[in-house]
DNA sequence: AACGAATGGGAAT
DNA sequence: TTCCCCTTCGTTC
């Protein structure tokens, strides 16, 4: 589920399996072709993630061949569709239409696939500071500065579940933790983000922060408390983890209003009228 | 097996 | 606002 958690996940992930080592890169799909031609042979120094987006830095070529020495960063955005695939030994015959394979050298060789994402690209240093230059705080960073995008939540007309979503305002939140912490804290997502105090988004920040920091560690998202989450009858299902994303329909799990569904910033909210004022 | 929906976001209209 | 990208997963037949 490509939300941040999974990016820095995917970040530590590439780090171990890649770092320090020089790759060969190949774009067997063809349309990065020119890229990894440009990326291939080039050492991987370090990786990144800002939100969802995903970034390796490479070193300059050391053989005299200049081409990609403009170009340290490796953006990678996954979008709704994109996946990684990875694993030690050698890569399996490539199939379908797989954007980039990063090969890495080493005793023990890993292997990385990149099919189906939103970007993919090279970038230099002020491209990319452009780019991070047009996302809010992402509170899995530890450097993130949450007043700014606190105060611009807290004097905006824009709905609360609008304002979530948008990665210039907090980078990271996807659709599940948007529903999610809006109904960890009662807040109703079309409220304006103005009607909301200061002290309510720091608590929310907070949570958000603990939320997605267990994300990355568990791989997948879970924002119910157990007390919450216990199931005496029946298997547990999947959407236990949440509250009320993707339960349209169903029972609160707090009070037992169905929940509501309804599409915001072009994708789908759940919350509960009752639990949620 | 076949189909629809989905965690996102940018370009086109 | 609508479309597109074009994978994976869950549901239905």
């Amino acid at each position: 589920m490509p939300e941040g958690h999974s990016i820095h996940r995917l970040a530590r992930r590439h780090r171990t399996l890649l770092v320090g080592r020089t790759v060969s890169a190949s774009s067997p799909q063809g349309r990065f072709a020119g890229g990894a031609a440009r990326l291939d042979g080039r050492r991987l120094v370090e990786t990144d993630a800002w939100g969802k987006h995903l970034f390796h830095r490479y070193a300059d070529r050391h053989d005299g061949d200049p081409s990609g020495d403009a170009e340290p960063w490796l953006h990678v955005h996954l979008g709704l569709f994109g996946r990684c695939r990875d694993g030690y030994g050698d890569p399996p015959d490539p199939r379908g239409a797989l954007r980039l394979r990063l090969v890495g050298d080493g005793a023990r060789p890993a292997w990385v696939d990149l099919r189906g994402p939103t970007a993919c690209e090279l970038l230099a240093d002020a491209e990319r500071d452009l780019l991070l230059a047009c996302l809010g705080p992402d509170p899995l960073r530890p450097d993130a500065d949450p007043s700014l995008a606190i105060a611009r939540i807290a004097r905006s007309r824009r709905a609360v579940g609008a304002l979530l979503m948008d990665q210039s305002v907090v980078s990271g939140i996807g659709n599940v933790y948007r529903a999610e912490v809006l109904y960890r804290h009662g807040v109703d997502p079309r409220r304006p983000g103005r009607d909301l105090d200061v002290a309510e988004w720091t608590t929310m920040w907070d949570d958000l922060v603990v939320l997605m920091g267990a994300g990355v560690r568990a791989g997948r998202i879970v924002t119910t408390d157990p007390d919450d989450r216990a199931r005496p009858h029946g298997r547990p299902r999947r959407t236990d983890a949440h509250y009320v994303y993707g339960r349209a329909g169903l029972p609160c799990r707090r009070c037992g209003t169905p929940v509501q569904r309804e599409e915001m910033a072009a994708r789908t909210v759940y919350w509960c009228e009752v639990c949620q004022g």
